[in-house]
RNA sequence: GGCCCCUUGGUCAAGUGGUUAAGACACCGCCCUUUCACGGCGUGAACGUGGGUUCAAAUCCCGCAGGGGUCACCA
């Protein structure tokens, strides 16, 4: 047996949690349940401009939504921690040190337009922007003297020239950079907080992580990462650097292409095993035409080896279609607490329906099932409950009502309906084939005009079943106001 | 622009030298149905391009094109 497999998700809390993250954090947690290792859950929160408690607290809903849970880490401790990246500067600050003292790392004094002169100067001439390493051989007793006199400074890595950086993806294969590209590049800021690139290697070595698992953007980082590995003489992880998630426009999802947070799909009523499934499903296969997963189907299916190079466009129709069968599990009344929120903020519903409300409303909505493949959905289809002033929705629609047998069909439907002792499903069904038998019409001509009367639409669910909803008042005088 | 990654139907994708090039979503059609939907059945639809290698290439090699990512004292 090999060691434990460790692997971790450190996303930054910088906004709203990004669907993109919660796929990286999902094919970590995928790994690590497969191989019975741990996930770490840790906060990169270096960029105090940006970083928020808020957005933290976010991402950890988000990920406990999904029922994505994590081992260690924040909130739930561990031999490693802090596992928020503020709460570690005192480590950092021992390494960069021993950094330094060894000769690895230096201080360089170089201002902000300095470094912008160089670097347009290189950028004109094509090449990419290096740092020139002005600052690498100062003399100790100039640096002491600048330190002395409290001149900004920053900290930069000594990266060899000439030298492969290499790395074996797990998903890429074999990639190569040349290290004249990476150049001695800035490990701790001015303000004397380190930079990312820096955090991440200290924190992935010292909290044992043994699988790097992240979005494909982070594989032009790793050369510079590498260095750092090399310079600290830490054991070098897997890498496994996922092609990222499109929009329909083939460009990085972003807030251009609608919903792009997790916590906006929580909002839309969208189930989180639909979520986890449809997730699981871009940018990896299983070995079969499984399309629906349990979350230990998924655990126990999943591979890295499977995990699929190219970028996956984001597919709304086919998450609505995996959640559509999700919400099909579910019974009257976990069907009501998903639409509820939508019909309330449509309006339809008070903050708080009593008794008998709530028991209409399951119903309404259990009939409406069929039309509702996530929460939102629900507020269409019931809309002709609610609103008073529906028309017939097109001039297809209106020309049912202009039938010649129409009056005749709604009167005596007022008549039935107005002698039937108690309105239900049962009840009203028998009423239409009478209303045919009388007239001796086709059905179509007993039901659509009725339906387009009740609803102002041609479709939807069994017309016995909306006018039961309904209730024989308001069937009566929408009845009335299209006979006038 | 440099570096890096990617390229099979509209979308997700299987495929690792010989297949009628799977399957799913979507689309379209048919059936079911008072209607829409659900459900069932079915059709159409793809290897970016040019060169090689080979008896044989979606699969291997090279060029090109296209898309994407990244080049910070952001993460």
């Amino acid at each position: 047996m090999s060691k434990e497999v460790r692997v971790r998700f450190a996303p930054s809390p910088t906004g709203p949690f990004h669907i993109g993250g919660a796929r990286s954090a999902l094919f970590n947690y995928l790994v690590a349940k497969h191989t019975n290792g741990k996930f770490v859950l840790r906060i990169e929160d270096t960029d105090q401009k940006r970083s928020t408690r808020e957005s933290e607290e976010n991402i950890k809903a988000s990920l406990q939504w999904l029922g994505i849970n994590w081992d260690e880490g924040i909130d739930a401790g561990g031999l490693y921690g802090p596992y928020r990246q503020m709460e570690r500067l005192d480590l950092y600050q021992k390494y960069t040190d021993q950094l330094i003292a060894e000769g690895k790392a230096y201080y360089c004094f170089c201002t902000p337009e300095e470094l912008e002169v160089e670097r347009q100067a290189q950028m004109d001439k094509g090449e990419t922007p290096v740092y020139s390493g002005k600052c690498r051989d100062l003399p100790k007793e100039t640096i002491e003297q600048y330190l002395r006199e409290g001149r900004p400074h920053v900290v930069r890595i000594v990266t060899p020239k000439n030298e492969i950086l290499a790395v074996d993806d797990l998903v890429r294969g074999h990639v190569e950079f040349d290290s004249n590209i990476v150049g001695d590049y800035v490990i701790v800021k001015s303000d004397g907080i380190p930079v990312y690139n820096y955090c991440v290697v200290l924190d992935d070595a010292l909290m044992h992580i043994t699988h790097v698992i992240r979005a494909e953007e982070h594989l032009s980082n790793t050369p510079r990462q590498l260095v750092l590995y090399h310079a600290l003489g830490f054991p070098v992880p897997q890498f496994a650097h996922v092609s990222l998630i499109l929009g329909k426009d083939k460009k990085k999802m972003s807030k251009r292409h609608g919903a792009t947070s997790v916590e906006q799909y929580k909002n839309m009523g969208y189930l989180p095993e639909a979520l986890f499934n449809f997730l699981g499903l871009l940018g990896w296969t299983p070995d079969s035409d499984q399309e629906i997963f349990s979350k230990e189907e998924l655990i126990e299916q999943f591979s890295l080896d499977r995990v699929a190079k190219n970028p996956a466009v984001f597919d709304i129709e086919k998450l609505n279609w995996i959640n559509f069968h999700y919400m099909k599990q579910l019974n009257e009344d976990q069907l009501y607490a998903i639409c509820l929120p939508h019909l309330q903020a449509a309006g339809y519903v008070a903050e708080k329906p009593d008794m008998e409300e709530s028991a209409w409303l399951k119903q309404m909505i259990w009939a409406l099932r069929e039309h509702v493949q996530y929460g939102a959905q629900i507020v269409e289809p019931a809309k002709v409950f609610f609103t008073e002033d529906y028309m017939p929705e097109n001039e297809e629609t209106a020309a049912v009502l202009q039938e010649e047998t129409a009056p005749a069909v709604l009167e005596m439907f007022r008549q039935e309906l107005l002698s039937l002792p108690a309105v239900t499903p049962d009840t009203v069904q028998p009423l239409f084939k009478k209303i045919q038998k009388g007239l001796k019409i086709k059905g179509k001509f007993v039901y659509m005009p009725i339906r387009v009367a009740v609803t102002g639409v041609m479709h939807g669910p069994d017309l016995n079943v909306i006018v039961a909803l309904m209730g024989r008042d308001k069937v009566l005088e929408r009845l009335g106001r299209t006979l006038q």
